[in-house]
DNA sequence: ATGCCCCATTAAATGGGA
């Protein structure tokens, strides 16, 4: 079972760019983030008839929106309205997979705005807040509720290696000392895996995001990890592989987030 | 060295991204 999160910066926009990428990676699952489409238009009868025969979306007009694609039944999705500030930033459903039941939540996280301050920065006090919210949710679930897989656009790149510049980057947002260490908290809660750097050592440079003023993004490489999928303990010993779409950054109008993706076993 | 950008909405700016 081959699992995806992208933030694909528009779905109308690109979704050639998708049918590209599902004809290239034939992922069973994608977790779409920052779609910019509202429910009524979202593309749905393209997607089921390129093979994904179940679909839940979240959407709102211009800003933020999720999606679920999926060749496995979705059942009881629920839409969360985050500290209820009308975003439209989560979505999750239990899918039924080839290794069960797998609860699925897809999340768009606050990006945060440009100073590290929220006292004086009400979108960075938002983020704070939001992945306040996610540490609280999972810490109240309990063990029979197993198997969680939580992706999406987290927009906080944790470790020393997830940013080009440790330093340079220590209070930027994205990787200042308070994002790192809420987003640990949020990691402890349930005892989550992350899927990337299981299979890719914390010391080598990884990177799911670059900006679009860079001319050349990946030759000068100065990327984020801010996209992540991470999974329950008790899903460790399916885990497969996990991969990284570098190259995607490099396509005609490519969003600046590439898809990352996980897999796992059968059985 | 986040700077020289990109997207959606809407009609030449603006808000948001990060």
């Amino acid at each position: 079972m081959k699992i995806v999160s992208w933030n694909i910066n528009s779905l109308r926009l690109r979704i050639g760019l998708l049918k590209k990428f599902i004809d290239l990676a034939n992922p069973d699952v994608i977790c779409l983030q920052e779609t910019k489409v509202e429910d009524q238009s979202f593309p749905i009868f393209e997607l089921i008839s390129y093979g994904f025969n179940f679909i839940e979306f979240c959407g709102e007009k211009s800003y933020n929106g999720v999606a679920i694609l999926s060749k496995f039944p979705l059942l009881n999705t629920k839409k969360i309205d985050i500290l209820n500030y009308g975003h439209k930033r989560h979505i999750c459903s239990q899918i039924q997979s080839p290794i069960g039941d797998v609860t699925i939540h897809n999340f768009y996280v606050p990006a945060g705005g440009d100073i590290a301050d929220p006292k004086i920065n009400n979108k960075f006090d938002h983020k704070l807040k939001f992945v306040d919210w996610m540490s609280d949710f999972f810490s109240l679930q309990n063990s029979s509720q197993s198997k969680i897989i939580i992706v999406g656009d987290f927009n906080i790149a944790p470790l020393e290696h997830d940013v080009w510049s440790h330093k340079q980057m220590q209070n930027v947002v994205s990787h200042t000392a308070i994002e790192i260490e809420k987003i640990t908290k949020l990691q402890n809660s349930l005892g989550f895996v992350d899927t990337h750097r299981h299979f890719i050592n914390p010391h080598e440079k990884l990177y799911s995001w670059w900006s679009y003023r860079a001319l050349e993004p990946l030759k000068s490489d100065r990327g984020r990890r801010l996209d992540h999928i991470w999974i329950s303990p008790d899903l460790k010993n399916y885990l497969k592989s996990g991969k990284i779409y570098r190259d995607f950054r490099l396509q005609n109008q490519p969003s600046d987030h590439v898809p990352i993706e996980t897999s796992f076993y059968f059985s």
